[in-house]
DNA sequence: CCAAAAGTGTTGGTAGTACACCCATGA
DNA sequence: TCATGGGTGTACTACCAACACTTTTGG
């Protein structure tokens, strides 16, 4: 069958970055041609018959954008048939997070046109990217609760703060502040330094703070990971 | 870029069954054709040029099995470059379940070498579909723990009992009876009818309960769906 | 009357929530 | 010394886990 192929396979990556001032933002990059010429787009592109699925999203970010992604999973793949005015084109979309020292932007690509956009202070998007977007924050929301993404979105060294103002802005509520700190430091996912922040404005000082990844995975395999349902209900 | 389009695209549906004899099966087709002749694969085929990815799946699982599917999503996709030895092929693979009712394969569609198989007598899969198979497996213990998709494997009526087997099987563990009728009744997703189970052989019978969906779709809209994490400490 | 499956209630432990005061620094 | 943000402990509650006996049917 279908000799004649015209379906094109396309990779699309939503990066999200984080800033205790603007919240949650989004890479976005201009585009320059039609259709949607001046629009706002999702970065990606076509799919190059040797490469994986990964290396086509990793080589367009650092194609068009230069930014360092420290975590990148598959979002959702989107195949209306319509969602390209030109051709049928699927796209794979990928879920990406960027620590705060990856923000900056490469001047050296040609693409210097991408640009970082608060959540809530989007453009008007080109394609089916709104849905796509949509789709990305719910999966951030989601997964935030029990895989340990957040961490990904921090420096390294953080003071606690910084992972509590995450979520509630993440989980868009406010959660209190001891026994936010007491969940995480009894799951022993978080490790204490013996450093301080050097200041921050005026107020006491805070201590910093590391992700303890042996501990994750440990908790990861045993299934004991931010405990859903039946956490020890199963024998 | 690429005039030349040389990726060609797929969907492959997983589509779990459930029996209380014989746990979890899959349903599974023998290939004809090389390559992996004789061997048993996921049922799928190439996606259309005017039709969506879903429509896609639902065509293919109705050529080639026959089978009433009543749950359906979005799995994964697959796209290593050489996981089809012939060409490039990039699989969108779905998730699929079937009520016990659905099971008889239709023998009217000329692939009749469609065939169920417990998931722990697997024979040897066609391509990188043990992976994907893998894939969906995780997808099936992860969301019963938090959606009632578990429905979508019994009956629309069905005693606790089998509920209750079903659990144990999928997560692969003992869970006490008592504490698990608590659960499902205090959460309100299941119904108590006023019917019995016609014999069934020796012992008490059992009462039939049915899932509620409208209660279902109260919680998920509430996010207090079998309480993940936070349950209230977000406010 | 025995075996098999279904039905039901109580108790103790623990984890989650709510909540308020003190501390260290910069201005 | 005041404002700002960071640090800590306790009491109450509610959910979960553990657990055993009774009931209804078929053979």
């Amino acid at each position: 069958m279908s000799d004649k192929n015209n379906i094109h396979l396309a990779v699309d990556a939503v990066v999200f970055g984080y800033q205790p001032q603007k919240g949650i933002s989004v890479l976005l990059i201009e585009r320059k041609y039609p259709p949607f010429k001046g629009n706002w787009a999702i970065p990606g592109g076509f799919v190059l018959e040797h490469e994986s699925l990964e290396e086509a999203v990793t080589r367009e970010l650092a194609e068009e954008t230069g930014v360092k992604i420290t975590y990148l999973e598959q979002l959702y793949t989107f195949g209306k048939p319509d969602r390209d005015p030109r051709k049928r084109i699927v796209a794979v979309a990928y879920f990406a997070l960027v620590r705060p020292e990856g923000f900056s932007l490469s001047a050296d690509t040609d693409a210097s046109d991408a640009k970082w956009f608060a959540i809530d202070e989007l453009p008007p998007l080109a394609f089916d990217h709104d849905q796509i977007l949509k789709v990305a924050l719910t999966r951030l929301r989601g997964k935030i609760l029990y895989e340990p993404i957040g961490f990904e979105l921090l420096d390294e060294k953080f003071p606690f703060s910084s992972l509590h103002q995450l979520y509630e802005t993440v989980l868009g509520g406010t959660i209190d502040r001891r026994n936010f700190k007491k969940k995480f430091l009894k799951l022993g996912l978080v490790e204490e330094l013996n450093e301080q922040r050097k200041q921050a404005g005026s107020g006491r000082p805070a201590r910093l703070y590391r992700f303890n990844e042996e501990r994750y995975f440990g908790l990861k395999q045993t299934g004991n990971l931010f405990e859903l349902w039946l956490p020890s209900g199963v024998k």
